[in-house]
DNA sequence: CGCAATATGTTATACTATATCAAGTGTGAT
DNA sequence: ATCACACTTGATATAGTATAACATATTGCG
């Protein structure tokens, strides 16, 4: 069990370790971890799982942050965009990085997403390895991202079916 | 050059194999080819690019097959579901399976996708391979289906940064 | 202080996708 | 042949996802 996804694990630890890492990994860049975005962070590692952009809104708005479309995606293009949190293409859905030190220049995730559930769990893809990156040096193609999401049945639910 | 995304070839063979195929594929399993299906077909063989289903909607609009999205989105539904057609995610968007049988089934395509050209060339992911299955299986996760996406340049395109 | 860069507030709109119900078409069984 | 059924299409409405554009405020810094 390398990160906690689909695990039993204390949570409140889980998160607030996260938080810290992510104000120092801000302090340490010169990055500004407002309000909104301190929150939108906080929103997403409080669940293991993917949350829709309006989602999250919903949840910025009751807390005080405002209800405009442009305030969740901002906050979310900050923290995409400096690693702190994932988009899951498959989804349209955004998940909390499981990478506690917010962001690995080069870091290519890849998602195990549950059908019943909804948690997901993130593994390191490993770039330069696996079918892609031989399709591409076989084509003479460059990758600058990848987008690697699986998508079935967790541990759990494959117990309970129905 | 396994298929033909990035490369010079035929084209108009190309279109007309895969027409064939699919026609083939069809008849051996009752499916209906029926007019807007074969059409988008054809939309989507024309480009070994993706292109939006409103992109697509347009294109059947102008050909006389109606102007509402279900009439894309249908057609869409039914060229996926059955290998003819693969959506990509990372771009909301819809490319023509490179693989001229149609479907091979427990196929798991993986793409290359040039962020400056737009070409897509389709590969084959090997699934039970590489970093996502390994990671599944490592947390007992049971993989359905699988997104895999590259996104950079191609070779065509790294020539020409500008 | 005063400038530039960054962040937020606000309104409007674009893009992507599905639900729903009605009507037509084809196919096989009797 | 025609009935029953599954499948396909037509048409309207609406849900869900995301960005453009412009105004205002805040912050960092010379």
């Amino acid at each position: 069990m390398s990160n906690p996804g689909f695990h039993p694990h204390d949570h409140h630890r889980c998160i607030s370790d996260a938080m810290t890492a992510a104000e120092a990994h801000c302090a340490a860049n010169r990055l500004h971890l407002t309000p909104v975005r301190r929150r939108t962070l906080e929103i997403l590692l409080s669940e293991h799982r993917a949350l829709g952009a309006y989602d999250i809104l919903a949840r910025l708005d009751a807390a005080g942050f405002g209800g405009q479309p442009p305030v969740a995606y901002r906050a979310l293009d900050f923290l995409t965009m400096h690693g702190f949190v994932h988009k899951i293409e498959a989804l349209n859905a955004y998940v909390a990085c499981a990478i506690p030190g917010g962001t690995i220049a080069g870091h290519a995730p890849a998602f195990l997403i549950c059908r019943a559930c909804g948690k997901v769990e993130e593994a390191e893809a490993e770039p330069a390895k696996g079918p892609l990156a031989r399709a591409a040096r076989a084509a003479g193609f460059d990758i600058e991202r990848a987008v690697i999401e699986a998508q079935g049945l967790c541990p759990g639910c494959k117990e309970v079916p129905a």
